[in-house]
RNA sequence: GCCGCGAUGGUGGAACUGGUAUACACGCAGGUCUCAAAAACCUGUGAGGGCAACCUCAUGUCGGUUCAAAUCCGACUCGCGGCACCA
């Protein structure tokens, strides 16, 4: 009998399977249907793969397998996502370029997926740093740009010291951490590309109710995208204290101010403004402004606006403040509201201006407590009290009716609130608004390793306050009529101010290819390292022909993982990005796998640039993938996270050398459900080690011995082909393994079976076990061809056992068993039931009824 | 604080639509084989009581619905993930 060595047989079959071609797509036809798998592309980091790796790609390579031996025709690729901070980061460490590292480290990227055994079809695969793939990046960015999404703006954006970059706000933790390095944020006022993703705020978020994916996920794309319904109320500005007479009645100005709460309005007693509101600059400007104001004013602003978000999170929730001397006038009531400067209002929510209602607010409440200012209750609590608001307890109460409120008295709060903006809308008061969490999405690094930006900017251009869309160009181009049905049809005034005198470059000319440097660390001025390269900044303007100047910031590592699952349907095209045809026939993905990490960064960001290709008539599907799926994380064996440092990483190539791919698989998908966090434990591991170990051996002593296959194994085997099937399309990898893990406990206990019901248990092993199944069909069982691509078994109708076990419970405690026919009557099944001497111990003697629910349980109910 | 997820033996976990809780695996104990060990295989294994047949208790806590609850409902505790002064 041979021994089950993998070690022996793993690298061969690998060989095999590149020579016979076993994993090649095969394309769509009208009997053969499409289904696109794909895991999140990696970042190839030269530590190599980690034991987290093989537990998505095991999981999209069944899925693929599955699919492929029922007839479907799979997509099913692999790429390589290596542009970005950490792959610069690793060189500047290695003290290397990472144009020359990118390459080897995806070499051992691919070497250790291939010994896994995973069916990639690697006649598709690309790098996001190839010229090849990113030349259509840029295209694509162009496009966009003359879609009106893009606009450059010197902003304040976050930036990491130790990056030396900007960062968009997902990438910052809530602490004030990036979420990449671990460092604190500072902030930094520099130029920036910027994308018009919150045009698309409303499309993302209907977008979600037609996607399959995890609840979790949907729930943090929502908040993310964060949309409140509100209104705007503009206050009048009075400043009745001031010193001039003529002034005390004059209208300064006015306020805007977010609520979504304006049935609370009679209850404002103050305006409270961010320290950025445009209303404090001016006040500080106006001579009629009192010094005593203006200097505290001031002081206050210039002492919060230096401060760092990390200073501000660290001082707590402690409001502070400056009056500013003046009044908003409340229309409902001519009620004079005293201005306020707080940092508790953030200035890029609503309209940074709050009318502050401390009855029903809790921040308002805080605020209102600690300078001393009145409050109202204008909403009657859940349990009609109305007494005087003293203490937070009371405050916010999200149901009951309205008081001290004229005409909204007595109306439920839903009810009140819809008069109210009714009433503000048709006096000019107010008008209904949304507002929104997300904000535009800073696309623009100062770094090296990325995308080159694909613009010209030329000085004398901008000087005549050009900008493409004033060029012929536009003109005669079909971005206009491409346009469908979104609101970035028109571009707005910030956005055409931004954009004078910058030009794309001639798509003919792409790829814009980044060169290579010998010295790419960030430069100490914020500015890109690109820009030190005189020759390859100086080119001409691509509209009037005079000098120009290249953008030398790059694009950040979500550019190339944008659009990855578009190019490979189509990855050789150097025509077109795409061509339609290969939409139509893989797009969009079905099976998207990859970690809960993703949730909100690249989900968000992939999704937006589809709905925008859709807009461009590019792509004619709106929503990227169909179905997600999380993979859980794999923690070390001390149930921390794996890291160097700790010295606990396992190196899934000794797991392989040790005990083979098909043990690490079995074993990461046995563990525990497939989204849930797992702890690494190499005695679990054997345990899936002596599960093919037996199911080797039985293939060598258990087949053909026995002289049919009993009744009851066939019975097992159709019920364990039927499980396995169905927790596949479930991702219910344990529980499929479990169940062939039953199967061969009564396999084993056997006489044995013939080599045809042999095979058909090899066939639902072989996508968990690729290399061990397809060896012993090879090997043992002297077929010819692949297991992989004959034809998955359908479980035959079982013949229902007409005699079935039952329990019998006594007042709902099982206390027996009964077997009986399935279609045994009620009377008949009590009858035999009673003759069981537990159960009759227990009912003897005393009255009972029963009940009884047909081939499933009896119980008798004793009082 | 808000949103989401979860809690079942010594351990990872299983349980269809409410219907024999603890499948499967690990670990442990005993055994077979061996000079010995490893491997492999066999037996046992939720807790407590009992010589035994059996009995009682047990799915984070407390209550409820039901003939019957790990599963449904209400309140709570703890753990994990995300967000956080969002008006």
């Amino acid at each position: 009998m041979k021994k089950y060595q993998p070690s022996q047989f793993e690298p061969k079959l690998i060989e095999v399977w590149d020579k016979e071609n076993t994993y090649a797509t095969a394309e769509p036809s009208k009997n053969k249907q499409k289904t696109y798998i794909l895991d999140m592309f990696p970042y190839p980091s030269g530590a190599g793969l980690h034991v987290g790796h093989p537990r998505g790609y095991t999981a999209t390579d069944i899925l693929s397998r599955y699919y492929r031996m029922k007839g479907y025709s799979v997509l099913h690729p692999m790429g390589w996502d290596a542009f970005g901070l950490p792959a610069e980061n690793a060189a500047i460490k290695a003290k290397k370029n990472p144009m020359d590292m990118v390459p080897d480290n995806i070499a051992n990227f691919k070497r250790q997926m291939k010994a896994l055994g995973l069916s990639f079809d690697w006649s598709r695969e690309f790098s996001t740093t190839d010229p090849s793939y990113y030349k259509w990046t840029q295209w694509l960015f162009i496009q966009f740009y003359k879609l009106g999404l893009l606009y450059k703006k010197n902003t304040e954006v976050y930036y990491c010291e130790k990056c030396k970059t900007g960062l968009a706000e997902e990438e910052v933790l809530a602490n004030g951490i990036h979420e990449r390095c671990g460092c604190p944020i500072t902030k930094k006022e520099l130029p920036q590309w910027i994308f018009k993703i919150t045009s698309y705020a409303d499309r993302l978020l209907e977008g979600l109710d037609d996607l399959d994916w995890p609840k979790g996920i949907l729930d943090m794309q929502k908040n993310w995208i964060g949309r409140k319904e509100g209104i705007n109320i503009t206050y009048k500005v009075v400043c009745p204290e001031s010193k001039i007479q003529d002034l005390r009645s004059k209208i300064f100005d006015e306020i805007t101010c977010f609520t979504t709460r304006p049935d609370t309005n009679f209850g404002a007693t103050f305006v409270v403004l961010a320290p950025e509101h445009e209303f404090v600059k001016k006040v500080l400007k106006d001579e009629n402004t009192p010094r005593e104001y203006s200097t505290k004013i001031k002081e206050y602003v210039d002492r919060t606006v230096s401060k760092t978000d990390l200073e501000r999170i660290a001082e707590g929730k402690k409001k502070t403040g400056v009056f500013t001397g003046y009044y908003a006038v409340n229309n409902l009531n001519n009620k004079l509201l005293p201005i306020w400067v707080s940092d508790f209002v953030l200035s890029n929510f609503g309209t940074g201006a709050v009318v502050g209602v401390p009855g029903h607010d809790l921040r308002d409440f805080e605020f209102a407590r600690e300078f001393g200012l009145e409050i109202v209750r204008v909403v009657v609590g859940k349990d009609g009290d109305t007494s005087a608001i003293t203490e937070s307890k009371q405050v916010q109460e999200e149901v009951g009716r309205m008081i001290n409120s004229e005409f909204l008295n007595g109306l439920d709060i839903q009810v009140a609130k819809q008069k109210i903006m009714d009433y503000l809308e048709e006096k000019k008061w107010g008008q209904r608004t949304v507002s929104y969490h997300l904000r535009d999405w800073i696309f623009s690094r100062q770094r090296y390793w990325g995308e080159p930006i694909p613009m010209v900017y030329c000085q004398k251009c901008a000087d005549k306050k050009i900008s493409w869309w004033d060029t012929e160009e536009f003109q005669i181009s079909n971005v206009k009529c491409q346009m469908r049905d979104h609101s970035v049809s028109k571009l707005d005034k910030e956005v055409q101010e931004s954009l004078y005198g910058w030009f794309p470059i001639d798509e003919k000319s792409l790829p814009l290819e980044l060169p290579y440097l010998k010295s790419y660390e960030p430069s100490q001025t914020g500015e890109s390292p690109l820009s030190a390269v005189k020759d390859w900044v100086k080119t001409t303007c691509p509209h009037c022909g005079g000098e120009g100047k290249r953008e030398t910031d790059t694009m950040p590592n979500w550019a190339g993982s944008c659009w990855y699952f578009l190019r490979f349907a189509d990855p050789h095209n150097d025509k077109e990005a795409w061509s339609q045809e290969s939409m139509k026939k893989w797009q969009p993905v079905d099976w998207y796998v990859g970690g809960a990490e993703h949730a909100v960064l690249h989900l968000l960001y992939s999704r937006f640039w589809v709905k925008a290709l859709y807009d461009l008539k590019l792509v004619d599907f709106s929503e990227p993938f169909l179905r997600l799926r999380n993979v859980g994380m794999v923690l070390a064996e001390d149930h921390r996270k794996m890291s160097k440092s700790l010295g606990n990483v396992i190196n899934p190539d000794e797991v392989v050398k040790e005990y083979g791919a098909d043990t690490l698989r079995i074993y990461e998908m046995f563990m525990a459900p497939f989204s849930q966090e797992i702890s690494w434990s190499t005695s679990t591991l054997q345990g899936g080690y002596r599960f093919l170990n037996r199911v080797w051996n039985l293939c060598q002593t258990k087949v053909g011995t026995g002289r049919d296959l009993s009744l009851q194994l066939n019975q097992k085997l159709n019920k364990t082909v039927h499980k396995v099937t169905n927790d596949i399309l479930n991702i219910k990898f344990n529980t499929a393994i479990a169940s062939m893990m039953e199967f061969i406990n009564d396999w084993e206990k056997s006489e044995g079976m013939s080599q045809e019901e042999v095979k058909k248990f090899l066939k639902i092993l072989a996508p968990f076990a690729p290399f061990t199944a397809e060896e012993i069909w090879r090997d043992i069982f002297g077929e010819k061809s692949s297991i992989h691509l004959s034809p998955w078994p359908e479980a035959e109708k079982m013949v229902e056992e007409e005699e079935i076990t039952i329990p019998v419970q006594v007042n709902g405690k099982v206390r027996g068993t009964v077997v009986i026919n399935r279609e045994e009557q009620e009377e008949s099944v009590v009858k035999k039931a009673l003759e069981d001497n537990k159960v009759k111990k227990f009912v003897e003697g005393k009255s009972y009824k029963t009940i009884y629910v047909k081939g499933k349980i009896l119980n008798f109910i004793v009082t």
